[in-house]
DNA sequence: TATTATTGCCTGCAATTGCAGATAATATTA
DNA sequence: TAATATTATCTGCAATTGCAGGCAATAATA
């Protein structure tokens, strides 16, 4: 948990990057930021919102699986769970099918950790909304995408 | 220097994500990598590169006005100086007019290295376009830009 | 002028994250 | 079946980066 505040960089004093890494590198360090201060009343860090929402989707699956899901290395997911698992939000079982493989599956508190947090979740999304206009922020949407297709 | 390459991460297996968070913090590190790897001929990082591009419009300020311009903390720049100075490409003198602050000067090395560069730079600014098209880079500049404004 | 506040920079610390390589288990092939 | 290759996960390592706090120097105030 990263409680960022980018103390230095007042809001709108940016626009003098012109390189599209230094942009983008930019936004996620302060998306992070936002995200992260709206689920810090919950407890986790929008990269740990990101495993349990993709594990509500998807109960019962590997490392190997969320990584993929979640577009992240397996080393990182592997790290990720630890806490979650110390806080009793998920559980880390062995796979009756494959010795090497683990099953996460998302406690009751898990689920429900997850199902309160989102309200946070939602409040930084509407942070984005109001910051950027809907059409504006539906454009990035669908510029991401396209982005890690081709990417 | 991180010569990175997102093993785990084919290309094309992206859209999983529902967050703009993830999206945009996956597409940081994968931009990070496509222009540290373009840079690495040149012994730099997109921040190094950054950080000599800003000198070489405004030679002869300090650590806090970098920091600005670069929308980053005054101790990431500080770190980001050393190893420049150490390869000869900056010097760091002191200002004769605040005894607190630096003044940091492009050497003829530090201006060449970065003209060199450039053309790395420009190497991996055409694959971002080339992988997503003219249009959707501008578009996406544009929203960054907004995004940096309103953030 | 003496005291206090501010400023510029740096160091210590912690969090994130990817790669390399290790380990154990399963799958494939000879 | 034995030897080899692949796979799933984890650990060690390093790079990036922000904040807290410290130090020294300057500015502001009493």
């Amino acid at each position: 948990m990263t409680a960022t505040k980018l103390r230095n960089v007042p809001a709108a004093a940016a626009p003098t990057a012109v390189c599209t890494a230094a942009k983008v590198r930019r936004l996620a360090r302060r998306v992070t930021q936002i995200y992260d201060d709206a689920l810090t009343p919950y407890g986790l860090t929008i990269g740990q919102f990101g495993l349990l929402s993709s594990l509500s989707r998807s109960n019962g699956v590997g490392v190997g699986v969320l990584a993929e899901r979640l577009a992240t290395d397996a080393s990182t997911v592997s790290r990720l769970l630890r806490p979650l698992e110390s806080a009793g939000l998920i559980i880390l079982g062995p796979d009756p099918d494959d010795g090497r493989a683990k099953v996460i599956r998302l406690t009751d508190a898990g689920y429900d950790t997850r199902r309160r947090a989102a309200a946070g979740w939602s409040a930084a999304q509407e942070q984005m909304e109001s910051a950027l206009g809907d059409g504006r922020l539906a454009a990035l949407r669908f510029i991401l995408d396209d982005a890690h297709s081709y990417l």
